[in-house]
DNA sequence: CGCATAGTGTACCAATCAGTAAAGTATTTA
DNA sequence: TAAATACTTTACTGATTGGTACACTATGCG
């Protein structure tokens, strides 16, 4: 196997960044080259099948990546509250707090979805189930557990949407920080009544 | 003024169409010509400074409308409590349940983000304050209320992307459903001050 | 070494891109 | 009716698009 300089995978990192940053259209070879490094003769090497097999190269590693940081951990963590922590902490840093952007949350809007939708599809679902695993072994109702994860996941999307509309990371932030108060056992209606919960508890922030 | 067959606010629901099913770069202007029915000439004697001048108008559309029909009744709305259902209900409308992308936000997660900087800032902020006012107006602490509307609108948006994904409308259905709770006069054990309530008007205590 | 394979650079393709120019047609206004 | 204005059509740019072809170099292996 002769090794020059680049692997096919090393492309992939800057891949990723060039299609969340221009998106499936607006990401032309040029700029793929740019980003990557790699000439066109490299790039069609690599994906003889152009940028539809580039995208669907990034979304495996997207979905390898949150399969092992973030589903995985969500649906065997021996500690089920700690697990749903860890995911808001990770997803705050994966998406540097509103920055970046989820290229797959992205795809899903543009018209290219129908290309991708399997993927698409599988990515989402896969996390709305593992949280629902993780809520239910908290304690919860299996209905509820599933409405709760569903509006988690889709929270996490409006905020990127919308701290990068404001411009300010602070929003995706305070979006967190309200999933925290949502996912954490103590919202579960067994420690703490919600109808209960004092005023002051609900605003942490500022 | 002469006014053959065509004005260019006829071409603005198309425009929009267009620019919602296929973004900003993914519009070309043969597409845009087909959705509209308008030559190139045409377009340009409208539109001078091509796409970017549509999508220009298309925000100033989309604004107005969203001016007119969620945040002025929001804002003014004798009844704070009904204005904010009313706004839910209108918006699932105008998404069509998330079948329906929404523009602004399409166009913050882009990399033309910049472009529009301003005119997405402003329809996201519009809708938040809007939203906010109403909530004080029910009776709810400053604070919490800009909360809680920067939570809803951000989840309007999360629901469109979640449910294109999923492609089931019934996910946005669902989150707004939740919305509904999360807003109401029940929720939160708020007690609406006398000086805030209108007569006759508070959904009895849960 | 020498050959096969892996990866690269470059020139090229037809199609499409946004945008221009200008001649031609309709419509209003005077 | 005639001139002015509003709109449309068509043809045309030069640049860029995704993709192909192929000669080229580098590297691993025997």
């Amino acid at each position: 196997m002769a090794r020059m300089v680049a692997e096919r995978s090393d492309a992939i990192a800057s891949l990723a960044e060039v299609f969340r940053e221009h998106g499936y259209e607006g990401a032309s070879l040029a700029l793929i080259g740019k980003a990557t490094g790699l000439g066109k003769g490299s790039l069609y090497h690599f994906f003889p099948k152009g940028k539809e097999e580039m995208v669907r190269a990034v979304l495996a590693e997207i979905d390898q990546w949150f399969e092992d940081s973030v589903y995985s951990p969500l649906r065997e963590g021996t500690d089920a509250n700690a697990a749903v922590t860890s995911m808001l902490d990770e997803t705050t840093k994966y998406f540097r707090s509103g920055r970046r952007v989820c290229l797959v949350g992205a795809l899903a809007v543009a018209n290219t979805r129908d290309l991708f939708a399997q993927a698409i599809r599988g990515y989402f679902i896969a996390w709305v189930d593992a949280l629902q695993s993780a809520l239910v072994r908290q304690g919860r109702d299996v209905e509820q557990a599933r409405l709760l994860s569903e509006d988690a996941v889709l929270a996490i999307q409006g905020a990127i949407v919308l701290s990068r509309a404001l411009d300010d990371p602070a929003v995706f932030e305070r979006a967190i920080g309200q999933l925290h108060k949502r996912l954490g056992v103590e919202a579960n209606g067994i420690v703490v009544p919600a109808t209960a919960r004092p005023e002051g508890s609900i605003t942490p922030f500022r």
